[in-house]
DNA sequence: ATTATAGTTGACCTTTACGTAAAGGTCAAT
DNA sequence: ATTGACCTTTACGTAAAGGTCAACTATAAT
């Protein structure tokens, strides 16, 4: 059974990004696809992987340092130290999350608040201008 | 009485941030601190929008989000029109920050499963290698 | 055979969010 | 009056994350 492959386009349609995107990442040794002549083959472990990527950007990391918990996730073997710091890392990305995760809470509650402001200010019927 | 004030100095520590980000939130038309002379002085209700600032950086909004939301939260009358699209803006941002939450949570699922996947392999005592 | 469709590698361009001098003003303390 | 601390503007520099050609190549379809 041979496993489920992606093209460049196949790709970066499903994860509405760029084929020039994924040559970044490429570049960046995020992703490694294999050739088959010149051409770019993803596998469904680069496609998980690509996930990854995008998720972690999308909640604030830069696209190297997930590049660096790629590598730890999928390190096989390694020294201590090496594991040591990968535990330390991703302790350290926790905790920024969980801020995150409360500043994003705050922002919610204060768009709310907003939004609000805006309501008690609906216009009355046939009136399209409010001066204060 | 008069109101607290801060120079940029005190700001920028009490944020940690530097003044020259301040200088440049000003530029960007974000804050607008009075001056003394030429020297910037930041009132309580200018410390409060840098605070905005701010956490909405840490939660991925770029500053000009940033400017275009506080002018919408300091908007004082206007157009029908102008108020409908902040609304709209305001759901839009709702929704993204809603999605970067479930997306924090799955990335702090993913987070906590490589600790876990780190701890398993903890080394025998006296052993400070691992190979595979 | 030629056209169309994907794919490839450069190389340079752009935006965001500041950093980093350079060059000097202001004011309090010595 | 000079030092030091803190402030100012102007202006060029930079890193991150791609966008945007341009010039080819490979293959499939007509």
């Amino acid at each position: 059974m041979t496993e489920k492959t992606y093209s460049i386009s196949e790709l970066s349609e499903e994860f509405s990004i760029t084929p020039r995107t994924l040559r970044f990442y490429e570049d960046q040794k995020l992703i490694a696809p294999t050739r088959r002549g010149q051409t770019r083959v993803y596998s469904k472990k680069d496609r998980a992987r690509l996930a990854w990527i995008l998720r972690g950007k999308r909640v604030g990391f830069t696209i190297s340092d997930m590049g660096k918990l790629l590598d730890l996730y999928y390190l096989e073997g390694g020294k201590v130290k090496q594991r040591e710091a990968g535990l330390q890392g991703c302790r350290e990305r926790i905790k920024t999350l969980e801020r995150q995760k409360k500043d994003i809470d705050e922002t919610l509650k204060e768009l709310r608040d907003i939004i609000d402001m805006f309501k008690s200010w609906e216009p009355y019927p046939g009136q399209d201008n409010i001066k204060i």
